[in-house]
DNA sequence: TGCATTTTGGTTCGACCGTTCTAGAATGCG
DNA sequence: CGCATTCTAGAACGGTCGAACCAAAATGCA
C-alpha cells in the first residue's frame, strides 16, 4: 500500500466550488484554488485532473449539494406548497447573499456551458432535473385540485423554471426583495387560478 | 492639428463589443480585441483605455444599439402588442444565435458586474430600464382596458423582467423553441386574464 | 515649409497563467 | 525491516496576459 490522502474529497470540492462560485471560472487561478482548498498543485492534479476537470466536480459537488436536496426537501411537501416553499427558499438565499454569487449552477449556464460542449450538456441536464421537479409538482397539484388546469403542467414547469433563472441574474446585479418578490408572486399567482371555463 | 484616426469608432466598438460578447470579459484578450477590431494596441489604449473601460464603452454602444432600440420600436405599438412583440424579437433572437451568445446586458449581469462595483450600477441602472418599459406598457394597457388589473403593472414589470431574464439564460444552454416559449406563455398569459372579481 | 501634435505599427515588459517535474516523506505488505 | 507505492512540498516550465514604450508617419497651422 501506499500513502493516504491528507484530505477529505468533500472538504476541497467545497472549498473549490467556493472560488468558482465566487470568482468565475477564468477568473479563478490554480494557485487561488491550492490556497483555498489547503492542498497543493501536485495533490490537487492528481486527485482531480486539470483546472477544466476539477470544475465539473465542483459543480456536481454543489448542485448534489445544494439545489437537489432542496429538491429532495421540498418534494415532501403538498405540490402547491412545495412550489411555495421552494421559491421562498431562493428569495431568502438572495438576498442574504453578500458576495452576491448567486446561483453556481446558473453562474455556470452563462460563464462556462456555453463554451464546452460537455459542460454544456452536463448543465443542460441539471437544468431539465428541476424543471422535471416542477412540472412533476404541478402535476401532483393538478390532480389534487390545489393547481389550476388553465395551462398544462408541462407549460408551467418551464416557466417556473424560467422565473427561477431570472430570479438568481437579477438578484446579482439588483438583491431589492421588492423586485424579487414582484418577480416571483405572478407565477405563484398563476397556479391559484381557476380555469377560465369554470369562471 | 494632429494626423486623423484611421478608424471608425463605432466600427471598432462593435467588434470589441462582438468579441466581449461571445468568449465572456475575463476569457477575451486584448490580442483577441486587437485582432478583430483591426487597429493596433496602442490606438486602442490610445482611444478607449484600458480593457475594463473598453469593455464598458462596448457595453453602452451594444445596449444603446440593440436594447435601447428594440424599447422604442415597440414603444411605437399598442400596449398589449408591444410586449407580445417584444418577446417574440426575443424569442427569435434567442433561437437564431449560432454561436448561443445570448444578450450581452445578461451576460454582463452575471459575469462582470457581481466584481465591479461600478459595472454593477451601470447593468442595474439599464436593467431598472427595461423594467420601466414594462411598467409603463402596462399602465398604459391597464387604462385602456387590453390588460388586466389583477395585479399591480410594477409587480407585472418586475414579472416579465424577470422572465425576460429566464429566457436569456435558459436560450444559451437549452435553445429549445418548446421551453422558451413554455417560459414565456404564462407571463403573457397573465396579461390577459381578468380579475378574479369579474369572473 | 517646418513645427506641434496625435496616430500607428511593433516591440518589450514584468507578472501571472495552467501544468509538470523533482525530491522527499509516509504508509502497508512481504 | 525494506521495498513498492502514493502522497506532499515547492520549484520550474513555456506560454500568454494586460499594459507601456518607442520611433516613424501623418496631419493643420504658423
Amino acid at each position: 500500500m501506499a500513502r493516504p490522502r491528507e484530505f477529505d474529497e468533500a472538504t476541497v470540492l467545497d472549498a473549490a466550488a467556493g472560488c468558482f462560485w465566487s470568482r468565475g471560472y477564468e477568473a479563478t487561478s490554480v494557485r487561488d484554488l491550492i490556497e483555498k482548498t489547503g492542498i497543493t498543485g501536485a495533490s490537487l492534479y492528481n486527485a482531480f485532473g486539470d483546472k477544466r476537470t476539477l470544475y465539473q466536480k465542483a459543480l456536481d459537488h454543489y448542485v448534489e449539494d445544494s439545489i437537489a436536496n432542496r429538491i429532495r426537501r421540498c418534494e415532501q411537501l403538498p405540490p402547491r406548497r412545495a412550489i411555495g416553499v421552494f421559491f421562498e427558499e431562493i428569495l431568502s438565499r438572495s438576498l442574504y447573499d453578500p458576495e452576491h454569487r448567486g446561483c453556481m449552477l446558473v453562474n455556470a449556464a452563462l460563464d462556462v456551458a456555453p463554451h464546452d460542449p460537455d459542460l454544456q450538456q452536463v448543465v443542460a441536464a441539471m437544468l431539465t432535473r428541476i424543471e422535471t421537479f416542477f412540472r412533476r409538482t404541478v402535476e401532483a397539484g393538478q390532480a389534487d385540485g390545489t393547481i389550476t388546469r388553465s395551462l398544462t403542467a408541462e407549460t408551467l414547469g418551464q416557466h417556473l423554471l424560467g422565473v427561477l433563472m431570472g430570479v438568481r441574474v437579477l438578484a446579482r446585479v439588483r438583491p431589492e426583495k421588492a423586485l424579487l418578490e414582484g418577480v416571483i408572486a405572478p407565477a405563484l399567482a398563476l397556479l391559484d387560478r381557476r380555469p377560465a371555463s369554470e369562471a
